[in-house]
DNA sequence: GCACATGATGATACTGCATATCACTACCGG
DNA sequence: CCGGTAGTGATATGCAGTATCATCATGTGC
């Protein structure tokens, strides 16, 4: 079972189920999505897109977070990056050399970080984690 | 070594070792800082201080922060967040309700966050670890 | 004390990301 | 076929942050 696409349910029939039409300029950024899995600004898209317009290529991004299919990373730059979500909870590497955003998960952090309720005045409600890296593709250029 | 300034040597001396002249908007910068340290945007200060223009504001923000005497912490919604560091290395707390933000440091989460290097890819520069919050003062309001 | 070089300032203009507005189009149900 | 609603995109607007630049302050050498 498993149609193998592991954990991709077909981005597009997740949004058919939450109610909203599936139309040209929508399928084209879920398209290209999915191509980008790396990372990827609103801009970035706008730029790949010239059929659709900003304020689609916005919408349609908030549409996607909204349904849960993709994930905000907030940057040091402003800019904030956006990656599609494969996994329910993870967190990210970053690579300050190229900008690739990664995921990664490690049930060991989750454990401790719940232990440290105690030391954190009032309720937690969620957290983030970051790591900045130079990634593989980067290391033997970057350290010369 | 080690004065033991407690963790505050004088922010204005900080500045003035650095080479920088200690000039009338810097110090009413740094003035309003020690009384904010609850994490502050830069568009707060300029609120704050009309004596002080957007540029000499930002200006300042940027040398406290190369001082090493504020840390920058990138939020959700666009605009980052400053906060006078007191503590070498420690991590944010942010109030979802308020949006206050707090500091704190444990031992035990950087010995762990270590012991990850293996499982990322790359070479690890930093991290960076946020637990969003309901703070104490919000949480009688906010649980119903 | 004066002149000059340099640092610092602040008003303004500008850039870039994001949202709001709004007229127009596409689609769906009757 | 018709009307209503969702969706679209051009444009205007908002807002954070930076760049420019004339002006002012400070410090130094004389």
């Amino acid at each position: 079972m498993s149609q193998a696409q592991t954990l991709r349910p077909d981005l597009i029939a997740v949004l058919e189920d939450q109610g909203y039409r599936i139309t040209a300029p929508r399928q084209a950024i879920v398209q290209l999505l999915e191509h980008k899995q790396e990372g990827f600004t609103a801009e970035e898209i706008i730029a790949d897109l010239d059929s659709v317009g900003r304020a689609t290529v916005y919408r349609t991004i908030k549409l996607l977070l909204r349904a849960g299919v993709v994930c905000k990373l907030a940057t040091m730059d402003g800019a904030p990056k956006y990656s599609l979500s494969r996994a329910e909870h993870h967190h990210h590497t970053v690579c300050v050399s190229c900008g690739a955003v990664g995921e990664f998960r490690a049930a060991t952090v989750e454990r401790l970080l719940r232990g440290l309720a105690g030391d954190i005045p009032g309720r937690i409600l969620g957290h983030r984690i970051e790591f900045y890296i130079t990634c593989a593709a980067c290391l033997p250029v970057d350290s010369n």
